[in-house]
DNA sequence: GCCCAGACAGCAAACGTTTACTATCGAGTC
DNA sequence: GACTCGATAGTAAACGTTTGCTGTCTGGGC
């Protein structure tokens, strides 16, 4: 491949010269000067190298992205929305998924460090692991104390995201929904109650209840993991637990899909008997029978201003914590009480 | 950040030396240096510039992945799997979204030369732009003589994939498997005619239908866009069209999922009166009501495949062109003909 | 007692850029 | 006519590694 030394000679100008034309620097060479450069990248099929300029700025045009997985439709959409900030201004986006495994997203982030990534945004909350976080940490002061810059789109542990959703507000307003449709006996799958984001909607589940002068059923409340099977596994502990329900929230939209699955193989009708409702809106939401009744998230937005905060970082600005408002979708799934289940 | 020359110098030693203590490199250094060279980069929190290393070595341990649309769980299900091979291999994985717009692949490909990738996977098949093709080729003509590996998982411009999933045969499988349930008037949702794998798609329709000796009723097939909006527009021209069929075969999941959704709506049975079909296997499909039948592609190998032969041209090797089999996945959406639609 | 091999360590060049500093030149200023 | 200044161009250092080459030292073989 062609370097900038040999579009100089090419040229008949020094590199010095060579690299301000190609690198549209601020600085005066003139056009005689500067159109012989640009024939001879072009000749030469000269495209500069990003390791080097990296080295000398010690920063690379990335902005990196950390998912727990890259199959959940939720961080997916998330990283479209930081792709679409990020390719606008410039950069390229790397997408690293942890499959919740905190080690590995400690030698993700230390590999972006590594390579000098100029931001990493995650996607997720904060795994369960102290060592690894810590190791992590480091890497992450070692990285913003060298200019790079760092978001967090959920809670962790290091506190606050610095642009987030609001997840209680969310489920509390979902709750609300039901309530005023009827409903009184509201069943909630959780997820795991490791997971920070998994525990602000399980709060608001609890306020959207007291907000409605009910009170919990905590033999209603179940965790499980936080994808479909777990939803369809919540069914299974609600229905085999006896205890009356005539709608179930979820704490996401994979659990409620789960869900859906098993309440129909166990002939329960939705909203007939039992309402349902997620947490997302997932694009599937709206393509199950009957469809889903949920929370749209503005995933896509999240991620883009999860870029924009990372870069207003990035030019040494600094903001207050911001949180996203979310919007109550009523689909197929819910309606006024039906007979419900249990005693 | 700390550098080898400042571990070195804590160390007491050259930067050479601990260059090779630290990059493992095979080179006698005795056990006391070589200890207190591990020491003192644990206490610098020394992590090796992996620009000045790829400077030198013209090539950076990231393999890139380039879908057409991130959010599509065909391609995070591919993404995936080359995550596999290459985590497991020491690299690092970067994805690149291209909305399906080949300008912004182009863009993508440049950049990717720029930062001397190792390798780029194609996950999804070649787009329709001359000027940008030739860009693109251009760059990864570079590339390959530099020493990086570029790897097809889909039919393209510039011929067959490396690694690919024989898609006519399982689309012609699953005609078979209609035809097999008794099915004679069987309709077919193409996605676009310009995307090679929805032509390969249709050609295993044609032959599915010419093996088993029935005749190809051109009204029957209908050619949308790749997602599920189409499936559902697919379907209203079906209807519409008033020409009768029993079955629906979609060349993908998306398609079979807007179509499932819309029949519904129309307040046509499924399979009652109509059997649909999609392909691809992605996870969503065995979550709808009813569930999809469908032809499973095993898209995480198919992305782990994609790396391991990337790694393979990495090493100098080379190899044959690998088709991965399909396998049919018969769920709720499939039965005997009903009633059908149309006169 | 001399020579040689092998183990170990350091020097310095090289990778491809960018940029601070210096040099040249012509034009305007007094 | 000397001086200053702005516009251009070039020189060389620096970014952080790796590695070929050149030593130095130790021990063993003769």
């Amino acid at each position: 491949m062609a370097s900038i030394t040999e579009v100089a000679r090419l040229a008949g100008v020094s590199p010095a010269t060579a690299s301000r034309v190609v690198s549209e620097a601020d600085y005066p060479v003139s056009a005689a000067t500067r159109a012989r450069v640009l024939e001879a990248a072009r000749e030469l099929d000269y495209v500069p190298n990003a390791l080097a300029r990296g080295l000398l700025k010690s920063r690379v045009p990335v902005v990196a992205v950390i998912v727990h997985d890259i199959t959940d439709p939720y961080f997916s959409e998330v990283v479209r929305g930081v792709e679409d900030g990020a390719n606008a201004s410039g950069y390229l986006v790397i997408t690293c998924s942890s499959e919740r495994d905190a080690v590995r997203e400690a030698s993700y982030v230390r590999l972006l460090r590594s390579m000098r990534a100029a931001a990493v945004v995650f996607a997720g909350s904060g795994l369960d692991d102290r060592e690894a976080n810590a190791e992590i940490e480091r890497h992450l002061a070692a990285m913003t104390a060298d200019g790079a810059a760092v978001v967090h789109l959920s809670p962790h542990a290091g506190g606050e995201p610095e642009v987030g959703v609001d997840n209680a507000a969310g489920i509390a307003a979902m709750v609300a929904t039901f309530v005023a449709l009827g409903h009184e006996r509201i069943a909630f799958l959780a997820g795991p109650g490791s997971l920070f984001v998994a525990q602000e909607r399980l709060a608001g589940y609890r306020r959207g209840l007291a907000d409605a002068g009910l009170s919990v059923d905590e033999r209603l409340v179940v965790a499980t993991s936080f994808d479909s099977p777990g939803g369809a596994l919540g069914v299974d502990i609600l229905l085999d637990g006896g205890v009356s329900f005539t709608a179930i929230c979820c704490a996401n939209d994979l659990l409620a899909l789960g869900a859906l699955r098993r309440l129909a193989e166990r002939a329960i009708a939705v909203p007939g008997q039992v309402s349902v409702a997620g947490f997302d809106d997932i694009s599937t939401a709206a393509l199950t029978a009957p469809s889903l009744s949920t929370v749209r998230l503005p995933l896509r937005e999240l991620g883009r201003l999860g870029f924009e905060e990372a870069d207003r970082r990035l030019a040494g600005g600094t903001s207050e914590p911001r949180r996203l408002p979310t919007e109550v979708v009523l689909r197929g799934s819910t309606a006024a009480p039906g007979s419900g289940v249990g005693r």
